[in-house]
DNA sequence: CTAAAATCGTCATACGTATGACGAATAGGC
DNA sequence: GCCTATTCGTCATACGTATGACGATTTTAG
């Protein structure tokens, strides 16, 4: 309890917080997408659901943002913006009405199909700093990260996907809760 | 080139993308830190602009930047926001007046000092899902992945801290350049 | 079948983050 | 001592992201 903290530490322990390096990790990752891809001016978010409506057919907002993991909200915003680019068309879904049915115009299906190799570009530069082994071990330790905050949030994150249906935790009735509260309560809060 | 993307493959490989797996975990990370911080109203942005600026007596909004890895844009706002909170106290640097010297002010400090506790629980909580060793592991990782796209850019991330004075890639002298573009170029532009 | 509960999309608001441009001030070369 | 290049902070703008609230709709319990 004594204030040991005699200041020979010269840096604060701020750069030791996972949620620093986190941060830092997502700039830059960011960033190399966006210098990647800048031909095709996409952002990684708008390049992730271009990316899940071109696989499932026609798809609501809420399941493209279970999908990506997304708040409805956040999801709303990037839809309206690639919608507005002529990359996204939005159809009124005849089965529910709350719904719209998402699917990429050809633009979009053009878009996405020749920035694959970009893409593909961007993945390799943001492993390259790693050794194979590495590489392999840092997708398994953020996987596992995020396995373990998956929680109870107004975005959560898909589990699998058993044909053409998205399934999100705790969205089955079957065993109710019991996924609950896992761990910490995903909601960000403000 | 054959189309040959029979979707026996259920997930888009997204869930493989180094830069999805790194956008979730600051996601997660950021809701672990707000939770746990509720009590005290901090986002982990304003946490490491009040630690810096506790650890830096007097320090400008560059230096302040250059230290949390921040655009000096973004640095502006947070401080407009914990001077807004009366946290942080701007005066006029009397040796160079295009600056600001920053300082916690005796609200700051309290803030900062009650909310130890509660930092260094969401700090846990973030390592929660690993063993002690993974835990290691996943922070080594993270510094190497940021070390290599530590480049270019608005927001250089500081290296070390001598004394007491900040010390950023690239602004010494003697060198000059070398370390310049170390892979990618790490602006990001949009 | 009807009333209550859940779901979907939207809005307003807020914060994090960056770029590009700009004015004020300082530093360096000559 | 100047003129120029650099540096610092700001603004406008844009996108990412979330919360809380709300209306329209659908589902579910009785």
């Amino acid at each position: 309890m004594a204030k040991s903290n005699r200041n020979a530490h010269p840096l604060p322990e701020i750069y030791d917080r996972p949620g620093f390096q986190i941060r830092r990790a997502h700039q830059n990752s960011v960033s190399v997408f966006l210098e990647t891809l800048k031909p095709f001016d996409l952002t990684p978010t708008q390049f992730g659901a271009l990316t899940m409506v071109s696989r499932w057919g026609p798809v609501s907002q809420i399941d493209l943002a279970r999908s990506l993991g997304f708040d409805r909200s956040t999801t709303a915003l990037v839809v309206r913006l690639l919608v507005g680019r002529r990359l996204i068309a939005r159809m009124a879904d005849p089965k529910d009405r709350r719904k719209f049915a998402l699917t990429l115009t050809p633009a979009g299906r053009k878009l996405l199909e020749g920035c694959r190799t970009a893409a593909e570009q961007a993945r390799l530069a943001l492993l390259a700093p790693f050794s194979k082994a590495e590489a392999a071990e840092f997708l398994r330790l953020l996987r596992r990260f995020n396995a373990a905050f998956d929680g109870v949030s107004r975005a959560p994150p898909v589990v699998q996907a058993t044909a053409g249906e998205l399934v999100a935790k705790g969205k089955n009735k079957p065993t109710g809760k019991a996924i609950k509260t896992r761990l910490v309560n995903n909601k960000t809060s403000r």
